[in-house]
DNA sequence: GCCGGTGATGACACCCGGTGCCATCGACAG
DNA sequence: CTGTCGATGGCACCGGGTGTCATCACCGGC
């Protein structure tokens, strides 16, 4: 892993959640992450905007998954429907690190540095899927408003996936939280 | 505004919020706001955790009214419609502000670093009113999803409150934002 | 009217996250 | 062999945030 080895952000990823699966997020500094991928600290930031960004690399390609899917969603279907239905089908690009992502949600959990920067990530999300329910052209606050049921349903459904047994099959588990919102809520 | 006068919490709060109006929230230090109100930066961190907080004093308040009025609501009315009166009934704590809350809200707009922290807030009262109606035997996971709902209800009807000409009652917007939201969720 | 305790503030040094700027290195084309 | 280009390093710097000790105003007891 050395100065000039290949994939560098790769590496700074494993030594980040590595170190601070190891001693904890705040008593890691970005000077040992880079040393211990093989780099300085200067370099460290040219792959990642800051100390937290590190753990955060996938949500780009997450949130691009899920707009695409509503935006080419059949435009027979209800707002909600398109909505649910792309984050269930999210799982599958979630399955594969179901260990990963629970070591990671303790971690999260374990900073309040790194929920902001999890919750911010969540409200992009939202953002971003209220947008393309604006371009099915629905209406602007209905969209806003089934963005955010969609994504609080399925951020339960997320912890409720990283903290069972392994067996649950994750779009069901987002279906079903959906449910039981709908049932706090009161009918409609 | 010398070093031994009265409310110092108070005159870094508004020197804050001065300061950053004119020159925007990143342009501005911490020993800036101190020097602003007759302190020093060390003293700034007395009173405040961070940068940051100097913009939500108010929170625990706010968070503690509407914990209160979910713990006290009759035991005979359903979950969902304790929270939302609980949060539409925070709108007298709210209404004295609304100007000075129209130019914090776009503040925190203009930077993600105050976006972060608006949002662990918001995650905090949600989960502070969910733990509240656990307390009323409500089942864990319905207590969850009632809470997110309620919050999200709240939160929308606060951006379209902030927005408006000012004619508008709070309480009335946040249980219409709630019947919207049960629009956009489909039938229970 | 002096005296000691207490809480708030200041002074100072320090750490770390983050950035601007320029030097340097390796790979690769010609 | 050489020139170019992208990735990295070196370095100085800024600002947020903290630990520690000194200093100040105030207040109660005597």
């Amino acid at each position: 892993m050395g100065r000039w080895d290949p994939d560098a952000g790769g590496r700074l990823q494993h030594s980040a959640m590595t170190l601070y699966l190891e001693r904890g997020y705040e008593a890691v500094t970005t000077a040992e992450i880079a040393e211990h991928a093989g780099l300085k600290k200067r370099t460290y930031f040219r792959h990642f905007a800051d100390k937290r960004e590190v753990l955060f690399a996938g949500a780009e390609a997450f949130q691009s998954f899920v707009v695409d899917a509503v935006v080419h969603a059949g435009t027979d279907r209800a707002p909600m429907d398109v909505v649910i239905t792309a984050l269930a089908d999210s799982g599958t690009l979630l399955e594969p690190y179901r260990d990963y992502t629970r070591a990671r949600r303790d971690l999260i959990a374990s900073s309040t540095d790194l929920q902001e920067r999890d919750l911010i990530k969540l409200a992009s999300l939202t953002a971003a899927v209220a947008e393309a329910l604006r371009e099915r052209e629905v209406e602007p606050l209905q969209a806003t408003l089934t963005a955010q049921a969609g994504v609080a349903a399925f951020s339960t459904a997320y912890d409720l996936w990283a903290d069972d047994d392994g067996t649950s099959d994750f779009g069901r588990l987002v279906h079903q939280t959906l449910d039981n919102l709908r049932r706090a809520i009161g009918a409609a």
